[in-house]
DNA sequence: CCCCCCATGTAACATGTTACATGATTGA
DNA sequence: TCAATCATGTAACATGTTACATGGGGGG
C-alpha cells in the first residue's frame, strides 16, 4: 500500500522576490491579478516586476502553496474576476520574511529585496522590530563599506601592473557612495522612528 | 533591392549583462574561465555574477558568436587551460554597448548594467564620449527623480483612503535619495574628467 | 595521507521574458 | 464602429541557480 497521503508533501521552496511582493501587496488589500499588474505598471514597485507573464503564474503558485486564497467574483458574468486574499499562513510567511536577520549577503546581493521588506514592515511588525531591522542594516553597511574601501585603496594606491582605467575607479567610488547614502538614510529613519 | 545584406545569419541576440561583463574583463586582458570565476569571487564585480555554472556556458556562447576566441594551452599536459581573447568583433560589440544612448529605461531597470558600462568605458572610448555618457545620465536622473518625487508627494500629501505605512514612505524616500546620490556622483565625475 | 586548490565542465530545475490569444465592455 | 481598456491567461525560450562530476598537484 503505497498510498501514504502525506499532507506536508508540498515542496515548499522559499518564495521569490516577486512572490513576496505579491504577498505584501495583497496583504495590504485583496486584489485581482489585473490590479496587481497595474500597481507594477504605475508605481515605483515597477522595480520588482514586469509583466502578466510572470505575475499570473506566480499568483497560481502562491494559491497552490496556500499562501493566497482566490475567489472568483462575477462568476456568472462574461467577465469574471479573481480576487486574491492573503491567508493566515501567508501572513506568517511574510512576517518571518521581513523579520529575518539582515545579513551582509542580503545587502550585497539583494538590496532591492531588503527595501521591499522594509516597505512592508510597517504593517506587519512593531516599531521596535523596524528599529532592529535598521540597526542590523547599519551594521552590515559599515562592514561592507569598509570592504569596498579596501578595494578602492588597492586600486588608487600604488600603480598596479594591471592598469585600472579611471572610469573603473570612479565606478567603484559610485558603489561606495551609494552605500554611504543608504547608511545616511538608515540613520535618519532610525531617528524619525524614535519614540522620543 | 534590399539595402540590408545579411552577411551571416547566426541568430545574434544581444548579449546578457554577464556576457558583457565577461567581454569587458577579457578585453582588459586575456583570461581563462577559472581566472574569470576568481575575479567575480574576489572583487566587487561579484555583483554581476555568481558561479561557474553561468560563466562557462556564457563563454562558450561568446566563442560561438565569434566575440571571443579561445585557445587551449598546455594541451599535452594533464591539466589543460583555455585562455580567451577578445576578437575585433567582440571589441566592436563592446564599444557600441558602452556608447549607446542612456535612456530612462536603462536607469530604472538596469542601473547596474549602466555602471558596468561606465567602468569599461575608459579603455574603449574617448574622454569626450565618457563625458557625453555622464551628461545623458544626468538628464535621465533628473527626469526620473522628478517622477519619484511626484509619487512621494502623492503619498505624504493628503490622507489617502488606502493608508500607506510610514515604512512604505521611507522606502520611497530611500529610492529618491539613492538617485540623488547618483546624480551627485555623476556631476563630481564630470568635473574630475574636465580638461580644465 | 588527506585536503584543498587548480581547471574544466554538465544536468536538472525554476523562473522570468516576450509574444501571443481571447473576448467583453466602455467611450468617442 | 472603432479603439482602448478590462481581465484572464498560455507557449516557447533563454538564462541563471544549485548541485554535482572529474581528476592531477602541492603542501602540511
Amino acid at each position: 500500500m503505497k498510498r501514504n497521503i502525506i499532507i506536508h508533501n508540498m515542496k515548499r521552496r522559499t518564495p521569490t522576490t516577486l512572490e513576496y511582493a505579491l504577498l505584501g501587496l495583497v496583504h495590504g488589500s485583496p486584489r485581482s491579478g489585473y490590479d496587481l499588474c497595474k500597481v507594477f505598471e504605475s508605481t515605483p514597485m515597477a522595480h520588482y516586476s514586469s509583466s502578466p507573464g510572470a505575475i499570473y503564474p506566480a499568483l497560481k503558485r502562491l494559491e497552490q502553496a496556500g499562501l493566497l486564497a482566490g475567489t472568483v467574483e462575477r462568476a456568472d458574468s462574461m467577465r469574471p474576476r479573481k480576487r486574491y486574499s492573503i491567508t493566515s499562513e501567508g501572513t506568517a510567511t511574510l512576517k518571518s520574511w521581513v523579520s529575518a536577520q539582515v545579513q551582509r549577503e542580503d545587502l550585497v546581493w539583494r538590496s532591492g529585496e531588503l527595501m521591499l521588506r522594509f516597505s512592508f514592515m510597517g504593517q506587519l511588525v512593531s516599531v521596535d522590530a523596524v528599529r532592529r531591522f535598521l540597526a542590523q542594516l547599519l551594521e552590515a553597511i559599515d562592514e561592507y563599506v569598509e570592504e569596498l574601501q579596501t578595494h578602492y585603496h588597492q586600486l588608487s594606491g600604488i600603480e598596479l601592473p594591471e592598469h585600472v582605467s579611471p572610469t573603473g575607479r570612479l565606478a567603484l567610488k559610485q558603489g561606495i557612495g551609494s552605500f554611504r547614502e543608504l547608511r545616511r538614510w538608515a540613520r535618519e529613519s532610525l531617528e524619525e522612528l524614535n519614540p522620543s
